[in-house]
DNA sequence: GTCCAGTTGCGACTGAGTCTCAGTATCTTG
DNA sequence: CAAGATACTGAGACTCAGTCGCAACTGGAC
């Protein structure tokens, strides 16, 4: 989770210019908990009367993820959606249940990788882990039914 | 890497009937090293003249990764791809160079990932490694240019 | 205020993946 | 080995995410 002024913060020190479309699309990715595609804020976008463009979206989308303001996952359903978080190296804990994303440090992985790298001989340069389960708040709603 | 008879057999095992276009599948999955697409195959199945269906493809493609014979990678680029693969639980690494896919065990990742679950209050049911870089043969052939 | 590169929205386009359906091939059972 | 039930197949239409080209617009530097 991340608030509009960090991402026009972060826009604006990247060097991209702070425009009205971009002002915009920071407010529909603040404050979400879960992750969310790019038709999500499409709808979203749609539902407040932005007027904003289909292409814009995915473009100020990439743009906040090269900045690292958001990061594109991968969900197991094969779908691509995006997660608001910082730029510092970590990992997603998605809820399959309610989508909500939590973001984790690394613990012991860089270790367990460079153990696989000198198992298989590689040279590792990036990783990816993905978790998926059920958040706190889910695991407490399903055992209380 | 896989090869065409472990397929089959998969197959026959898993309840699927074994008609041509699935044996054909099978031997255009079989030996390959790296990760490869659906497109990759129908082109490799009409250089070979097979006259494999596209949707053919992707279906038996659905029951190879059912059966766990192959598995569904996503590219950092955000392309879907498969590697040929056996069924225990492991992990990729992709050489960002030539596509070869390894597969390594998982080391001390279970206890990282139950650290993380504790840390984050998630339950975690599964996830997810992918490790990108050179493998041995691209290192080599880099160092020696 | 002027100016220009960066940005926008639109609509056309691409390419992956799915669906439907009529026809075909496999396995089972006798 | 014949026959029936049914799983499977290929073709093509279709959907939907994401991209592209372009004319119009605008943020911000001077
Ligand atoms: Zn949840
Ligand atoms: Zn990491
Ligand atoms: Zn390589
Ligand atoms: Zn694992």
């Amino acid at each position: 989770m991340v608030n509009a002024r960090d991402v026009i913060g972060a826009l604006e020190h990247g060097g991209y210019r702070l425009t009205a479309p971009r002002r915009a699309l920071a407010s529909l990715v603040a404050g979400r908990e879960g992750h969310f595609t790019a038709d999500d804020l499409l709808d979203a976008a749609r539902r407040r009367h932005l007027g904003l463009g289909r292409a814009t979206i995915f473009r100020a989308l990439d743009a906040l993820a090269e900045l690292g303001i958001v990061e594109r996952i991968d969900l197991p359903s094969g779908e691509h959606a995006f997660v608001a978080c910082e730029a510092a190296h970590h990992h997603h804990v998605v809820c399959s249940s309610c989508g909500r994303a939590t973001w984790a440090s690394d613990h012991g992985l860089e270790r367990v990788a460079a153990e696989i790298g000198r198992e298989t001989g590689y040279r590792i340069d990036t990783h990816r882990l993905e978790l998926f389960g059920l958040c706190a708040e889910c695991l407490a709603a399903k055992a209380s039914t």
